[in-house]
DNA sequence: CGCCCGCATTAACCTGTGTTATGTTTGCAG
DNA sequence: CTGCAAACATAACACAGGTTAATGCGGGCG
């Protein structure tokens, strides 16, 4: 099992890095690790997990399943993402979450959630800027499924994805591994696996980027941006659980 | 200024009373009070608000403002919510709050947040409980603009804003005041408001609702839930702040 | 090597929703 | 009461995106 102090993710320089203390705190706080394989659920609409995670490597998806079998992929889960905030304060999850690569977590346990809270007021604030964020980013995706056509859509999703795998550090020249499939993309814009395929073909036929077989290269961040409705800007550094 | 031992939304049993320790903090927490008027913006996009506010009274609208300017309603305010969170945490607001009745909001201020996450660590769990219920609710409304057609949507709309008057003890037998107008519930659904006015009126046509100058009637609740791809549940009491 | 299978692509056709336009109702000011 | 503006309703037409189906293609495996 990793040491916390040598946590892979606190190399990344998009994560705020821990002090001694918190080191300290997250050693003990931290209760053991697991690794899931493509398609295995971490957490499942539902249920009542009493384990957190944090993802180490790898990554997911989180979706929502409607009663008649539609599914909404809500968003992409990267690493350093913290999943089950849900079950672990509101006793029970509402989206089900699930490995779309094999996939390395920290575990914790709910039942020491609280003592987060009392004893940690610093990393419950933290957490608390971790579902703040979430919020943010969910509105987004809202007003993109609500206001934006196909298109925008399509440059948005992949401007986000390719923007957090280039912070991550996992990308080159060459761009970046992309380990969703156009299906995965379709269920997270409401759109259909045929439109999504058509959507990417214009964009690539009009010089934005080439999506090859789980390699993503933008070949015109500022134009896709532009069309995405995103700013260019970097994202702030955020704290890790 | 009302004492937060007479606040007004103790009353609603969709809230969680305060403890009498809680009461003494959430006095000295609490900075005062504010009223605003219908069109008023409480908290604007961009904006770094130092003013955090627990709605008392009236109702508002979350949206957000693309670059071009289409808005996006993310979500409907009701009394006992909170507001400014984003602000409050990530030090800026990415959506706006508008008032669309006469609101009156008690005032807390950004600053003094921090007190509360670290001599209060009970309040600061009920906040991350806040932020993890909007997330949930959020990734509804994303499953909604995502799979669902109009139909449904705007019964999923109507059905969640009747469940919240009815919970605070707003409906009658009579319907609830609908303090909405169908071009916020069109911005809300990302629809047109030609379309959402149509879809109401199917809906009407079905017998499923009246909606009549701001008066909303429910003729038969349980379809309108199936429909809506709703359970029939009672929400969960709710902390408030 | 060749077969199969999952994924992506392309095409033809259909439908739900947007757009534009016109009319109706309601609430309010004078 | 009259006039006016905002909200809502209805109709006709246009188009983005869904559906169905057929085709291509790269990769793993016998």
């Amino acid at each position: 099992m990793i040491d916390c102090a040598a946590c892979p993710l606190q190399k990344r320089s998009m994560f705020l890095p821990f002090t001694p203390e918190e080191i300290v705190f997250m050693r003990a706080f931290k209760h053991g690790e697991a690794t899931f394989q493509p398609g295995e659920t971490l957490l499942s609409q539902g249920e009542r997990s009493d384990r957190l995670f944090t993802v180490l490597e790898g990554f997911a998806t989180r979706s929502i399943q409607l009663e008649d079998g539609r599914r909404q992929v809500v968003n992409f889960v990267f690493p350093g993402d913290f999943l089950g905030l849900q079950a672990g304060i509101m006793g029970e999850m509402r989206h089900s979450v699930q490995a779309t690569t094999p996939m390395r977590v920290c575990v914790f346990q709910r039942s020491r959630l609280w003592d987060l809270f009392r004893d940690k007021p610093d990393r419950a604030y933290d957490l608390t800027w971790i579902a703040a964020v979430e919020e943010h980013f969910l509105g987004e995706t809202i007003a993109t499924l609500g206001q934006r056509d196909a298109t925008e859509r399509v440059a948005w999703a992949l401007a986000r994805i390719w923007q957090r795998l280039s912070a991550l550090g996992l990308g080159t020249s060459d761009g970046v591994h992309l380990p969703f499939r156009q299906h995965e993309l379709a269920d997270a814009l409401g759109l259909s696996t045929v439109h999504t395929s058509r959507t990417v073909s214009i964009l690539r036929g009009m010089g934005l980027l080439v999506w090859k077989r789980g390699r993503l290269n933008m070949l015109d961040p500022e134009r896709m941006f532009t069309l995405a409705g995103l700013p260019m800007e970097r994202e702030e550094r955020r704290p890790l659980i």
